[in-house]
DNA sequence: CGGGTCTTTGATTAGGTTCAATAAGAGTGG
DNA sequence: CCACTCTTATTGAACCTAATCAAAGACCCG
């Protein structure tokens, strides 16, 4: 079970790494051009109802390969998209032509969010795999939330998840070392490859370790370095783009090491302030790996 | 005029730095207890229409005290925000029992929707001043979308503007230095501050420099430091809590040392990658300055 | 006036960036 | 199929920004 489930995606991990892989045959669900309403929220993890048996209500499927573009920034918005299949990442641009990453987007997650407010999307979008996308003209989104009273709530609740996504973004940029962003940047991936059905020990990163520490605010060498430490240590196994996750638990609750902005004095009735980062290795751990952990 | 919006900028500042001023004699519309949809919509910046007038459609005022806590983490969710009048942060509070702030709303701005997704809120909003906060259930909010449809397209985009803003906040921490933030903090506050009719160019802090250090990813001493850089510098004055903007259009511009986390190569064609962090003063102006503008 | 909180400033340290050089893949074309 | 090239990844060394530790001053409040 855990095996294939492996199998599976290392297959298609090594076929997206290969770039338009020479051989498409059997390559997701090729000719699926159109959604119902039920596998909709399915994908995006919504509860449906029976309410939801009509199958006139359709929705449309794109494929975008390796590369290209979905939407840039400033282009007008009118449709939001669901990742049906594949991986891509949003970016921003700053005025040196620089990216910034906001998100790497995969199956079942929501993008283009940001281009309701000013009706021009505020971001780019980017496959890094091939793409196969729900199109979910923003029309259709405010109109289903209408006729289907019980996916108005969800309409907002998907938006809602995206916000709470964003602050614990912002939270870990403005908080945590670059040890523990790293760390948190493979559980996170590891438990979403567990949700689409992917094994959560061994995956193939998309993305390349530029895109990664400008997700994470880092370098790509100091998200390299932070890879090859915690393989030495054996938190994990990394061979390029091949991650295995070792010891998960300790990703999770790996510490940062500078307890760094955030307030002392109202938390320190509690136990908080925690260990100070001079203690020493008591235990019978290597010294590296107890430093590394969380008190 | 100007000096007039100062003045009432400065008096109502220094009350609430008080905290509890010992007279509440005038202070804000204090008998104020509800708004109708009219002012609502104004309140947000949306566009009214006639069809709002219907004034048996009211929303409740609520007032807080400073130090008050309006929600917290974990709570039931059922009610959004809106800001009347007063100062606010919301928190996020990590395992440490340690603050990182996350915004700080003040007139017209939204919040608490990050309750929406989990039905409990994910953050806690505390008061920095004496607040005066209109109640929005969220049942209301959504009813409200169904019975004026032209409002429905504003709901979605008040929360996309939300998430906007939580991404220039990812991108303000995944990519400039601290010198950078802090300059765009100013700016921001100064905007937020003429949009509210104060003065743009003098204004009291609501927030500690713990706080505003939270926010921005910084220690309260980098932000000391900073501020007391670009007060002599000339760029603002700085006097505790009362801040002087004087050249607003240096602060917005002003560079982010570590051209750091970000692409170089895409952008290489151009004349980006600016002037290395070494280059020697070669003009009239003071060594500092010169460092901290953009190329 | 004394206690508590907030702010400023200095000295020192360290985590992470920058610069640089090498290695490993992947794609191209002869 | 292999040489060539471009992109990506790894690793080292030096430097620098911002954090940490520390102490003193400012402000508020009872």
């Amino acid at each position: 079970m855990g095996a294939t489930q492996v199998q599976e995606n290392r297959s298609e991990a090594s076929a997206m790494s290969m770039r338009l892989p020479p051989m498409e045959a059997g390559w997701q669900r090729q000719g699926k051009l159109w959604s119902n309403l039920k596998e909709l929220c399915a994908l995006l993890r919504i509860p449906a109802t029976s309410t939801m048996n009509d199958d006139d209500l359709l929705f449309q499927h794109v494929q975008f390969k390796t590369g290209q573009r979905i939407h840039t920034i400033g282009q007008p918005f009118d449709t939001l998209y669901i990742v049906h299949s594949g991986f891509l990442k949003t970016v921003l641009i700053d005025e040196y032509g620089n990216e910034q990453v906001l998100s790497f987007p995969m199956k079942g997650d929501l993008f283009g969010v940001d281009g309701i407010h000013t009706r021009r999307y505020a971001s780019e979008a980017v496959a890094l795999s091939n793409c196969d996308l729900v199109l979910l003209p923003f029309k259709k989104f405010t109109a289903l939330g209408r006729t289907h009273i019980e996916l108005e709530h969800a309409m907002y609740s998907v938006m809602s998840r995206e916000l709470v996504r964003e602050q614990s973004m912002v939270s870990m940029l403005g908080a945590l070392s670059a040890e523990a962003r790293v760390a948190r940047f493979l559980v996170s991936l590891s438990e979403r490859f567990a949700d689409m059905g992917y094994s959560s020990k061994l995956f193939n990163l998309r993305m390349t370790r530029h895109e990664i520490g400008s997700y994470l605010g880092l370098t790509l060498e100091t998200v390299s370095r932070t890879l090859s430490a915690f393989n030495e240590i054996g938190l994990i196994t990394v061979d390029q783009r091949s991650i295995g996750i070792c010891d998960a638990d300790a990703l999770r609750t790996l510490r940062r090491l500078p307890p760094s902005t955030t307030r002392n004095r109202q938390a320190a009735g509690r136990k908080n302030r925690a260990a100070p980062v001079t203690d020493e290795p008591s235990g019978a751990e290597p010294a590296t790996w107890d430093q590394l952990m969380s008190a």
